[in-house]
DNA sequence: GTTCTAGAAC
DNA sequence: GTTCTAGAAC
């Protein structure tokens, strides 16, 4: 609401979101674009009304991963929410997707960003403009809970330092569902 | 959300 | 004996 107090921790302030570095990033790059809307905290706020609001938090997220990709090629990027966010004001994640953290520690920060729990902006916007509402996607505690499957061959892992050390190596395509709803953001 | 740690898993 | 996780505390 202030980010005039805030300094250089914000990248980017336009009238309805600002965008900063996550404290605790996941990925190797990963931004949090934040709407400035008061009272607006999560998916289910989401009515209507809010169409042009995510369709433009979301060409701010779509635009911080075109200037990121210019530093490195390499990278690849998904933009969304989480289902369940634990932090108040909606916030859309943009995240590359080695997730190659030393802050991601443990099952529930890996299953935030691989499973259902998360939740791409483009399919937030066509739902919004589809039903008028988000629904949410069911058993969120479950999602979150599910096996620790590597996000690009969907192989299991036993634990989350054998994941770790799978996802430095494993180079297999992302899941065809995911690239053909144009969900992966990556150099053309 | 993170940190810490007891006890489960190996 | 060591590694790892899950739940409590913050």
């Amino acid at each position: 609401m202030h980010p005039e107090q805030h300094g250089d921790t914000i990248l980017q302030v336009t009238q309805e979101a600002i965008v900063i570095a996550d404290k605790f990033p996941k990925g190797r790059k990963h931004l949090l674009v934040v709407s400035r809307q008061e009272g607006l905290d999560s998916l289910e706020d989401l009515n209507s009304s809010h169409i042009q609001l995510v369709k433009n938090l979301h060409a701010l997220g779509e635009a911080w991963v075109q200037k990121l990709l210019e530093e490195d090629q390499s990278l690849v990027f998904r933009i969304g929410y989480h289902s369940e966010p634990s932090m108040r004001q909606l916030h859309m994640h943009v995240i590359s997707q080695d997730l190659d953290s030393p802050s991601l520690k443990n099952k529930k920060h890996w299953n935030s960003f691989t499973t259902t729990f998360f939740r791409d902006s483009k399919a937030v916007i066509e739902e919004l403009e589809a039903t008028g509402r988000v629904k949410p996607c069911g058993d969120e505690n479950s999602l979150l809970k599910l096996e620790l499957r590597c996000h690009r061959c969907l192989f299991v892992q036993p634990n989350i330092p054998r994941l770790k050390q799978h996802i430095q190596t494993c180079r297999a395509p992302f899941p065809p569902d995911l690239c053909l709803q144009g969900y992966i953001i990556m150099k053309n």
